[in-house]
DNA sequence: ATAGGTAGATAAAGCGGTTTATCGTCAGTT
DNA sequence: AACTGACGATAAACCGCTTTATCTACCTAT
């Protein structure tokens, strides 16, 4: 403990710059020094077990790399949602393997929104954010200060760098799914307004149908959400309905919300995918827990997280890469929630940009 | 941006010592100042938006005022265990609330324990491990540093503190559970043996047995552990036996290792609890997601998060708590895997060491 | 013989704070 | 009138590292 490169010089004989210009390896400094003179130094670092100390390394370059991560609202996300602990995994991959430590930060209720924005103030060199709000204080923040700083699952604009997944696809997938077993009776559960996803899925979901020629009415698109109990409500009170009025076929927001569905039609004596299918959205490891197993939109959850830090990451180094605003392909998942076991395996989303 | 102490003291008229007093509201400090030179000095750093350099700030004091999260092994754990999930929530929820930051790291496989330990070297002031490996080479290097650390689900010893729940009693709650209900042929799918939680579990759940005079055969301590997939394919060998050997009630390691015995025991065409019972542990949200919804013993998850977050924060500002190996409480959580529904609510532990 | 260049290294000035030691000034004692 | 303290404030050292400017040999070309 308290070896300094002082130490070090003192032992190896030489200055505090020589030590650390031999530690740091640097190649383009100004410095030369003799390969005795570096082993010199080498060695009696090694003696003294020094490590550097990297406040006073962040101090004197003005880096620190630290990137920060903020999490959505804990209560409802993190305890509960597998997308963000997915989403968490794949940065991790990525951050473990680089030099940068994660420093995370999660708005909670009952923190008022300047106070999350402060730990940008703690000098994360760039900032990961997860389905941030609209008008995220935080990334004002960024802005303001000019952090570097990558979206997930946000509108793609000027200002911001992005990562999504083709949501509209993911709509479209699904109803041509539906469409194909048959299908013409179908609702929507849809997903929290304020969430980004909500929109495209269902404007991916109409289309199908238009292009089918089958009609949506408005009463089947039912305000949900991305939780299982929304998911169970909304479900209870379209079953509510006279039997003429019930569909044949649900899309519902997410897997959480699937299975909030799934519960709401047994509930009623009703078996899944036999009276009614349902196909989910995500595709987590929650989605194969299900009764039946999901047939569910996969979306590159894992990857997103490794690509947005990955980008982060490059944007830190000075690259700026061919697209800051990537959206990856979606696919889907066959498994029961359908029936129509005929299909099996997974199709693809003909777009794939990467 | 790049606005110092310096700047606000030129505004202020006064030397950078007394801005850095009045700003920090030293009341010990030597230093004396007059209101007037407060009021000009608060009133210099608002109009030049001042935020103080964490960095330059740590470099002085030697404080971070960060924090290290240890979270186990990725690929196992963050993303498909709800345990977690909620154990980081409860953390987040008292760092949240404190003066520090956390700074997250998992041990990921492919990254050398060495390199996984050299997240404590960015100057951490204290570290939380979750499950910690028996020899942690992490561990070793807080107490060769002196970092202090906490860590949830360890064996409680000298050099370390600890955060515990009543594993021993939980067992034993499950197995009273299960006897109380008239099962005697009882299967236990035992939990990974490098787990600190299996040994203790399991001997509770002896215990009850002994107590009732029910005999436990050794070839009824299945070796399973905490995913659902080992939990399929042990009660699947468990199934494949003579019918005659078929317990009545599975105590399952946890709640996804019960799902997987669930699923094993439907596939056998057996339902659950009618043919055979299951007990699970752990009650996080996944419980309540299962088909039946798990009878299983509840572990306070959340509130181990939060004390042991509370206890490291504490021990860094000098105090040191009543007990430094608390084991919090457990009970039992009463759904529909085990039938029996006359019992309801929950039945709390009679031991509630806090 | 002298100027110029280069290899090898060092001294010292930051980076942005904290904190100790020091210094006037003015009121109160003796 | 000289001494003591308290008050209010400042200068300067320091935290550990980076980096620019500087310096000394020594070698080479003219």
């Amino acid at each position: 403990m308290g070896i300094t490169i002082k130490d070090v010089a003192k032992l190896a004989g030489t200055s505090v710059s020589a030590v650390s210009v031999a530690l740091n390896a640097k190649q383009n400094s100004t410095i030369r020094l003799s390969a005795a003179t570096r082993d010199r130094i080498y060695s009696a670092a090694a003696q003294l077990g020094y490590v550097s100390n990297p406040i006073a390394k962040s101090l004197a370059t003005g880096k620190t790399k630290v990137l920060g991560l903020m999490l959505p609202y804990a209560d409802a996300f993190i305890d509960q949602n597998p997308f963000c602990n997915q989403v968490l995994t794949g940065i991790m991959q990525e951050v473990v393997h680089s030099h940068y430590n994660l420093m995370l930060y999660t708005a909670t209720s009952g923190i008022p929104l300047d106070k999350a924005a402060m730990f940008i103030d703690s000098r994360v060199e760039g900032v990961l954010f997860v389905m941030p709000p609209e008008n995220s204080s935080a990334i004002v923040k960024c802005q303001k200060l000019g952090i570097p700083y990558v979206s997930i699952l946000q509108r793609p604009s000027e200002s911001s760098w992005t990562v999504n997944s083709d949501d509209y696809m993911g709509g479209r997938l699904a109803g041509d799914h539906l469409l194909k077993l048959g299908h013409t009776k179908i609702v929507h559960l849809k997903g929290n307004p304020d969430v980004v996803t909500s929109a495209p899925r269902l404007s991916g979901f109409q289309d199908a149908l238009i292009s089918a020629g089958v009609e949506l009415p408005d009463a089947s698109i039912i305000p949900a959400g991305f939780d299982w109990r929304v998911g169970y409500e909304a479900m209870t009170k379209v079953l509510e309905g006279p039997r003429i009025t019930w569909p044949t076929a649900i899309f519902a927001a997410n897997d959480l919300c699937a299975e909030g569905a799934i519960r709401a039609i047994r509930a009623t004596g009703l078996s899944v995918p036999e009276d009614i299918a349902v196909v989910g959205y995500d595709d987590t490891w929650f989605s194969t827990m299900t009764q039946p197993p999901l047939t569910t939109v996969h979306m590159p959850i894992y990857e997103m997280g490794e690509l947005a830090a990955r980008m982060l990451i490059s944007r830190l180094e000075g690259q700026i890469p061919d697209d800051i605003h990537p959206v990856l392909p979606v696919s889907l998942t066959v498994r029961h929630s359908c029936g129509g076991s005929a299909l099996t395996g997974t199709q693809t989303s003909p777009i794939s940009i990467q």
